[in-house]
This record gives C-alpha cells, sequence and structure tokens, in this order.
DNA sequence: TCTTTTCGCTTAACCGGTTTAGCACGAATT
DNA sequence: AATTCGTGCTAAACCGGTTAAGCGAAAAGA
C-alpha cells in the first residue's frame, strides 16, 4: 500500500479507502480511483487481512472443535459448514479433540488467541467450564450434536431420544425382543439420551434387561466392543438385536461380527444410530437413525451469524431424525 | 498488556519481554517476571495472535486445499495433517474446492491474504497458473495426491500407475479377462495414470477393448456413472469386473448395481481404488488400493516444514500402496 | 579512584492496514 | 464581498503486540 501511495504519490490513507471500496465516503475522485486500482493490479497487490483484523478487530474466521473429522458424521458437518462459511466471506479453522479434555482446552486456547470471530463446537465430556470461558469473553458461540445441561447456550442438536425409541420401537414391532444396547459411558446428553430411550422403550415393552446394555470405554473401544459382542452371543437366552450408539461402534462391532462369522441378520439383527455412506453397496440389511447433517452445520452458521451480528439470546433448536433402513 | 503494564508501574515492552518467554535475553528481574506473570493469570490475559503475527510474519497456520473434506480419503488425511500441525503449534485452514477451478482459484487468494505461513494443496485441473502465483510469492508449498507435470513442486503421491497395474494383473490372474474401468475425464496425472496401469496390463494380456473405458464428467457423474454401468451390463460379450478408479464412482457405481440386480461377485467382480472404511462391515468381495494416507499426511508436513525452515528445493516423494481384499 | 561491565528496564519504531478529523480550494449562496 | 458548502485528499492516531537501541545504576576490574 505504501509502495502504491508513494508512486502515485498519494497517501497511504487515500489507496486504503480506494482498495477496501470506501471511496465514496472518502470522496475520492473517479479518475484517481482508477489509477490506484490499476496499479495494484500491476502489482499484484495482495492485502493483508492480519493487519486489517488488527485494525477492524474483526478475523473473518470463525472456529469449529470437532471430536473427529475423519469421521465421516463430522466430516460431512464440517463440509456444509465451510461451504456456508464460505459462501458469507469467512474462513474456518478445525480443531479436533479426540473426546479428550485436554485437547479441547487447547483448541479453545488456540482459538481465542486467534481472534476468530465465533465458534462452533462439539462439547467434551467435562468441558462445562472451559466453555463458560468462552462465554464471559462474549464469544459468539454455538455448540452442535450435544449440549451441557447446567449452561445455556445456542445449541443446534437433534433429538436423541425420539431416534432411538423410535428405532427400537419398529425393532419390537418386527419381533425381535431380546434387544442390546452398545454405547460408550461417556456422561454426554446426546449418548444418555440415546440410551435411555433404548431402555425406556424395551422397559415399557417389559423386555428389558439390564445386562444387555454394554458400556464401553472410548478410549480401549476396540476390545471392549468385541467383548461385548462376544457377552451377547454367549447370552443362555438369545440376544435378537444390538443397537450401537455410534457409527464407529457399529463399524467396529460388525467388523468383529463377521470375523465371529455371526450372521446379520439371521443370527443377529442391528440397528445404527447414523448413516453410513457405504450402506448403499453393502448387502446387509441396517435399521438407522439418519440425522439431518446438512440441515444442523446450516443452522449452526445461521445462529452463529445471529450472535456476530449482534443477538445475545441462546436458541434452542432441536431437529428430528430419520429412521430409515439400508436395503 | 498495557493494563498489566499500567497496574504494575512499568513498561509494555518489559511486559511483551515477560510473557512471550524472552525474560532472560531482556535482562528482566526474576521478582519483577513473577508479578507480571501472576497479573496476567489475574486478569486472564489472553495474547492477541493477529497483533502478533502481524509484528513478527509469522502466524503459525497453515492452509489446506483439498476437492473434498467429507470425502472420507480427504478427511482422513486432512486429519493426520491437523495431527501434525498441532504437534507442531500450528492450525490449519481448510477449505474445499469441489473440484472447481474457481474456487480452488479463490482459496488460494484467501489463503494468501490471511498470510498462512505455508500452502498444502491437492491440485485441480487446469490450475497450473494458480500454483505458479503461489511459487511466486515465496510461500512454502506442498502438492499431495496429484502434481502438474509441468511445475517443479515438491509433491507426495502414491504411484497410481503401478497400484493399478498390480490390482488388474491380480484379477486377470484369477481368471477375470473383460475388464472394464470406469473413471473420471479429468486430465489429472493421478487419474489418468491409473487408467493408464489398467490399459496398459490389459493390452499387455491382449484383453484390451476401448469401449470398456468410461470417462465420466465429474459435475453430472451419478448419472453418467449409472448409464456406463448399464452400457457395460449389456456388452454382448459379458464383462467380468469393473475397476473403479475413486471411491466415490465405486460407491456411487456398487449402489447401482445393486438397484439394478447385479450381484457382486457372480455377475461382475469389482475393484475399488482407495479403502472405505465401511469394506469391513460389508460382506462384499473388493480388492482394493490401500493407499498410504497417514504417510502422505505426514510427509507433507514434514515437507513443508523444511520449506518454512528455509529449504528452497523441491523434493518429490513417491509412496507404495497395497492391495487388499474386503473379505 | 576511575573506567568498564553487567544488570534491569524503558523508549520508540515497526508490522500494514483503517478511519476520523481537518485542510485547501473552488463553487454556490446571501 | 463575505459566508457557506461540497469536493478531494492528507495527516495522524490506532489496533496490540515485538524488538533493537539506549540509559542509569550498581558491580567488577584496573
Amino acid at each position: 500500500m505504501q509502495d502504491i501511495a508513494d508512486r502515485l504519490g498519494i497517501s497511504r490513507g487515500t489507496v486504503s479507502l480506494v482498495l477496501s471500496g470506501k471511496a465514496k465516503e472518502g470522496r475520492i475522485g473517479d479518475e484517481l480511483q482508477n489509477r490506484v486500482k490499476e496499479l495494484a493490479r500491476e502489482l499484484n497487490y495482495i492485502p493483508n487481512e492480519i493487519a486489517r483484523s488488527l485494525s477492524t478487530g474483526v478475523t473473518k474466521t470463525i472456529g469449529v472443535i470437532v471430536p473427529d473429522i475423519s469421521n465421516e458424521f463430522f466430516g460431512k458437518m464440517i463440509f456444509f459448514i465451510q461451504e456456508q462459511a464460505k459462501y458469507h466471506g469467512y474462513a474456518v479453522i478445525t480443531i479436533n479433540t479426540n473426546e479428550c479434555l485436554k485437547d479441547f482446552d487447547e483448541a479453545v486456547t488456540i482459538l481465542m488467541n486467534k481472534q476468530v470471530d465465533g465458534i462452533i463446537l462439539v462439547p467434551v465430556e467435562g468441558g462445562n467450564e472451559i466453555v463458560k470461558k468462552i462465554m464471559s469473553r462474549k464469544i459468539p458461540l454455538v455448540l452442535i450434536d450435544r449440549f451441557y445441561e447446567d449452561i445455556d447456550t445456542t445449541y443446534i442438536v437433534t433429538d436423541n431420544y425420539d431416534a432411538s425409541s423410535r428405532a427400537i420401537e419398529l425393532i419390537l414391532n418386527e419381533g425381535y425382543k431380546r434387544n442390546a444396547v452398545i454405547c460408550y459411558d461417556i456422561n454426554l446428553f446426546a449418548l444418555t439420551e440415546r440410551k435411555k430411550g433404548c431402555i425406556d422403550v424395551l422397559k415399557k415393552h417389559g423386555v428389558y434387561d439390564e445386562r444387555l446394555i454394554k458400556n464401553i470405554h472410548y478410549d480401549n473401544q476396540e476390545i471392549e466392543i468385541e467383548k461385548a459382542i462376544t457377552d451377547l452371543k454367549n447370552e443362555p437366552d438369545k440376544v435378537e438385536a444390538i443397537f450401537f450408539c455410534t457409527r464407529r461402534i457399529f463399524l467396529t462391532g460388525v467388523k468383529y461380527m463377521h470375523q465371529q462369522g455371526i450372521h446379520i441378520p439371521g443370527d443377529m439383527r442391528v440397528i445404527c444410530f447414523d448413516e453410513v455412506d457405504a450402506f448403499s453397496f453393502a448387502n446387509i440389511p441396517v435399521t438407522y437413525i439418519k440425522q439431518p447433517i446438512q440441515q444442523i452445520g446450516e443452522k449452526a452458521i445461521e445462529a452463529l451469524f445471529d450472535q456476530i451480528r449482534g443477538s445475545d439470546q441462546a436458541e434452542h433448536i432441536v431437529l428430528n431424525s430419520e429412521i430409515k433402513f439400508s436395503l
């Protein structure tokens, strides 16, 4: 900018006004405007957004924190968030937490240091205080997929209880009575609701058996999922269906079932929370819950921009899922 | 910082020296250091990285440009890149191109505006000039997955020709003679190599039939893939196997084959370039090519940091893939 | 005792933009 | 002729850090 100003014998401020499209308000003559623009093009001038950000206090960047971007579910969600953000002229910094509190804390710190204009995040178990820290800084914030019951934030979630109970209900109606549930033992509303949705329906139908509810430690999941399945297989009173509370548990579980020669649906019926891209090419009958990923992403951006524009009331958006069948 | 300085009756520079860990070089007394640090903690001081970036010329941020982050392959790649970047104290901005040149150009512009310290990108067809633009700015750059033959950049790729020819060779040895290939008509080295690898082997074995090579327009892929499969199904001389050049073509294709009642492997054997997470739960026999995604990501970061540290020689890294079978 | 070092901290320029107040000058108004 | 107004541009402060040069006082050396 200084270079352009010098060459044209004008001031830096004038160049700035022209190049930032404020020539009208700055009352810069048309002829000079053209000369500035042309020279900028000739010199391949690239504006320094860092300087602009420092000056304006706006970075045109939002941060997104997810457990695992390589997970299809979050990958898709981020895709939609990015597309929307791009449309609004915002860039996106994504960070993975691996469901780990320490990583979550670091991620938030990084984003605050980078002065992002807003944060969309999937909260991690026990991250309540960290989320409060963000709020105390008045940084626009939207939680997605999950939320903390004790903090009044804006969130976009799906009704996990409703989806799970409808799915189990469907399975019961198909005649499968002894149904198991495999879930992480993470104390997050979204997950506990999935479990609760199943359990309540099973109880209602009088077919609930506590022993068929398996809780998995996230950090040792592969082994524990396999053990859970072995246990279920060896149940004296035959288990007829398994409800997998997440996509990842499902994939690990079904892979193991194949290895063990457990036939689907002959030996066991399966239900998966979340859709897997590849359902379409597998010829396994899976009842699954399809969350409206695109909608979640778009609503999240919408709610975030509401806040960036100044709104300060928390929005609570609960979306519904579809129960689908893979074949 | 000014606030801390005022409260302690010292200068801003001193606070900066302490908080940026340069107290030793700045010869700041131990006692004062402690007071500064403590007050910073008390006040919940958060450093403004934007200001630091402007001052130092380093943003501790890298940009990553991929065709589609929701694609499992790129999703995983980005995951590994992010983990490595995080380890080195760098944040990552990702942008999708959707294989579109305009989006690619915009993505590069955004990243340059944001003054990223380096860029890792999956090039898009025809983006040669855009890549040259980056190089002319001396911004550290690594291409992954693909590269332009006419530009001497650092790149990390796998040997697509080798992988494809080995996979086809395997299929031929299993006795499948009339083999088709479905690929995008995109003129990118990585893709043309895959096609070439197949064709050369088929020719070598004297079973090449030009009509079995199907080229798909990216923008209209679903319909064209379905048409290609219908054509192959109606071939008078029965087609025995299909080589799908990308994961996405594979998923679309196999889904359609199911709909059409084409049985795998009874009616048709399938080969997929790239692994799909869900192979493990599908009981379809798929011969597939597994690229070393983690290695690509890690090598990319490594090569990028070599450049950030000052190296200016282009590294060309070609990795090998595994041929695997899903069952 | 006088000079040289070392120590502890400050001063102020700088990074590259944005933005407000204001100056100079000609045209319009009174 | 004096005043007001509009136009076109500049000057300079500001955003929040970093950092080289420098300064006074105390310690070490001659």
